[in-house]
DNA sequence: GAATATTTGCAACAATGTTGCAAATATATT
DNA sequence: AATATATTTGCAACATTGTTGCAAATATTC
């Protein structure tokens, strides 16, 4: 069995544990997820596909893997949104991201650090939270 | 002296400072942030305005202050991106926010937490920290 | 393999953001 | 305080991004 084959059959896994059609599009741009070392924002899907899939099938394809927690979004001051692969601990009714995201200010890349754990943040008396998102932005270990 | 005076007056100066020509849309702007609770985004001027400004006027004003260092921009997940008035801190070539902004689920406000400060992130080996962003949402005072 | 359910692609549209340029306004100069 | 200079604004035109309805194509179920 080679390695794209193995690749393939847990993305159909993935898929039919959330309920979902295995189709072409939603298994290339899974594909995409896995092979891609960052997070992935919508222009890079018709960048990196040439332009196969419409780009309503993108965006309908990046919302139903929202709903599923197959992927979460990152938040960002640019206009663009980015999303990554979630780990395990998500599930469709319970997803959260625990982890700190880092943006790298030289090669624009945006990756999750799953290690690093959000802090606990100290609100002023009356705010309840009930999520926390930390975007780090600096340097990264490869351009350092 | 009135207080919409006294309140021009101040804008007046800020953008002096600023090295920036006093112009309606300027004023007017700025006028929106000091009296808003919270971050607002693009197309809020829009509706505070009645349309009185152009839609490119109100990007490149916006841009501007953003360049001074009046306004600072909040990450969000949706595609709009929001901003707020800077405090005295900040300035054309120090720009950090080093406060937590919070985003209401109920009322849809952000605002920023100025007495908040965002807590220090320990980073994996060979990763370099800028700045850091932190948000948080849930439930305002007000919402409670 | 046929019936059913789901997904896709197209067309058409809506919203958001950008650029060049002439007219309008603000600041500086005398 | 009138003019010269610099800056800002608004318009037009365009580019990009995101949305909706619907028929054709594909996937799943029986």
């Amino acid at each position: 069995m080679t390695t794209k084959q193995h690749l393939t059959e847990r993305i159909g896994n993935l898929l039919k544990e959330s309920k979902l059609s295995v189709t072409e599009t939603r298994t290339k741009i899974l594909e995409l997820f896995m092979k891609s070392s960052g997070a992935l924002e919508h222009s890079d899907f018709e960048k990196l596909t040439g332009k196969s899939f419409d780009r309503v099938t993108v965006y309908r394809t990046l919302q139903t893997f929202l709903d599923k927690g197959i992927i979460h979004s990152i938040p960002t001051t640019d206009t663009s949104i980015r999303y990554a692969l979630c780990k395990s601990e998500c599930s469709e009714h319970d997803h959260h991201d625990h982890h700190v995201h880092f943006k790298c200010e030289e090669c624009g890349n945006t990756i999750c650090l799953d290690e690093t754990d959000v802090p606990q943040i100290q609100l002023p008396k009356g705010y309840a939270a009930h999520n926390v998102e930390v975007i780090v932005s600096g340097v990264c270990k490869s351009c350092k």
